[in-house]
DNA sequence: AGAAACCTTGTACCCGCTATAGGGTCAATC
DNA sequence: GATTGACCCTATAGCGGGTACAAGGTTTCT
């Protein structure tokens, strides 16, 4: 098939496949008389391997790692559960990040009362004091 | 205050400072004679507020538009809310997302027992079948 | 034969910085 | 007064993970 194809059926766009071979992800295919890659189920394959690794958010990197991880089939298994618990911790991290976030900002919404305007705004003043380091709002009166 | 200052003052690079003056969050500062930028109390406090916005992972492009906001007082707060109810959306969608991704990564690492060899890793079989749109491990011998 | 749909390479763009190169300036010290 | 070192300037390139062009070649359909 063609790289028409193969990106439809994985659903990616054609550059994505092109790009993804640049980075060594995947193989550099075969190719017509006149220059257009011809591709297999395997190569499909490889690229839903490294499409679904992506929607885990792993990095690119990672992902070759893994594949080539993946070729040499003595080695020992526990290389690939360290880099899935790497990134695994990570995601825990950033999930950790996200939540104080998330009740950071509900928080500040809250401070939004209908009908008032910019000038009375408690977001912004709860912005404005929050980066001058005041740990509380307290309105100066301005 | 020359940049160095600000910067540190702010806890950012003096890069990042030039970077915000050339994307339009900070004001173009006056010049010494030699061309070096000073800046005032009212530009760190600005530095800070920004700075406070981007620990909420506001994209600079709403932190200019809050920064626009903020300088027309009679606009109403209901614009300021909505600015930061979709930011709270966007976080909130990608706080979901990231919990999702949390318990696939966990079941997968739960695949690794220790001791064994690639060649009959859990993690890349199921990788590799979840790939493919297998809902449930079933390996396959192979 | 001509148009539409595909393919090719190469390049530039997005975000939010960070880093480097290649200079100029300023204050202190020898 | 010359040098050192810390600071400043602009311009440019890089990161990751793509996306979007431009400018052309090929294939397929009518």
């Amino acid at each position: 098939m063609k790289i028409g194809e193969l990106a439809r059926r994985a659903g990616v766009e054609v550059q994505t496949v092109r790009y993804y071979e640049r980075g060594g992800l995947l193989e550099a295919p075969s190719r017509t008389a006149s220059g257009y890659r011809t591709y297999g189920e395997h190569d499909l394959e490889r690229l839903n391997f490294v499409r679904h690794c992506r929607t885990l958010d792993m990095p690119l990197a990672e992902i070759r790692r893994l594949l080539d991880l993946s070729r040499q089939a003595q080695v020992p298994c526990e290389d690939v559960d360290r880099l899935v618990s790497a990134h695994l911790d990570r995601v825990r991290a950033k999930l950790a990040a996200l939540q104080s976030l998330e009740s950071q900002l509900a928080s500040l919404r809250a401070q939004c009362a209908s009908g008032k305007r910019v000038a009375d705004c408690g977001i912004l003043a709860e912005l404005i004091h929050a980066a001058q380091g005041v740990a509380c709002v307290r309105h100066t009166g301005s």
